[in-house]
DNA sequence: CAGGATCCGCAGTGATACTG
DNA sequence: CAGTATCACTGCGGATCCTG
């Protein structure tokens, strides 16, 4: 398998992945846009950042010291990630030093919309999948 | 950073994962939920298994025909944690040679009704999405 | 301040062979 | 048929250093 011998960078969050996404179908057509979407919203930071943006533009540093944990190069390459696709905007105030503040367009926030669904449902079935798990771990060997 | 060394196993898909979910918390405490099932949602096969389940009952060498390009390993990894997060469950008709139903669960059709309108969300904004991509790509020197 | 560039470990995934 | 076991890859994400 050759995964495309020619692209040098590395950690390019959704830039150039699923080359080969003709061989994940079988279902029907529609099934890749999904994984599309699954990806970016699967992915560690992405839907963290956007929650955050809801509530108003952010800087670059704010959200770094707002997320806690998340390194510069993840920051970075999220906010790109998401710049690409159109959810967020990047605005430059070209001052010295710059201020670089960034947005949910309109479309972000129909998707972050889309999430909260998400949310709700895990906060209303984490009882249930918690002791779902529990029973099916203890009721194994090892 | 410690990871928990007494883990044997590889590739258990969301067993013993994000042990340390702790940092990554800064903006409440309910995003800890949100990333589970956004793990369980963003992984590779679980959506699309869960959507050929909401058809109904199926076996497991019928999933394995019907989805075309899952390994055997991760067939079985997927399965078992579906189940063990109580989103689908396994029947064995004890005959011979045996033979193994999934089965939807209540609570994993309510999953699966969710995801759907992220598929939703997908359709209606693909063409948006691609826009942006190809206007920042094209934008860009290399 | 807001990043870019590099190095690298490890989890998620695939391929293959074997079994009750 | 419905898995289990092993081996190997690769690319996400973290850490660190450097810059306009």
């Amino acid at each position: 398998m050759v995964h495309n011998a020619d692209m040098a960078e590395e950690g390019t969050l959704n830039r150039a992945r699923h080359i080969d996404v003709r061989e994940t179908v079988g279902v029907d057509d529609s099934t890749c846009q999904l994984r599309d979407i699954l990806d970016r919203v699967g992915d560690k930071w992405s839907v963290l950042v956007m929650t955050l943006l809801g509530g108003g533009p952010m800087r670059y540093s704010e959200l770094q010291r707002a997320i806690e944990g998340i390194s510069q190069r993840m920051l970075t390459l999220t906010l790109r990630s998401l710049e690409r696709d159109g959810l967020v905007e990047r605005n430059v105030t070209p001052t010295s030093p710059p201020r670089v503040d960034y947005t949910l367009t309109q479309v972000g926030q129909t998707l972050s919309t889309e999430v909260a669904g998400l949310m709700t449902w895990a906060e209303q079935h984490r009882d249930y999948v918690a002791a779902s798990r529990l029973r099916y771990d203890t009721s194994r060997p090892a």
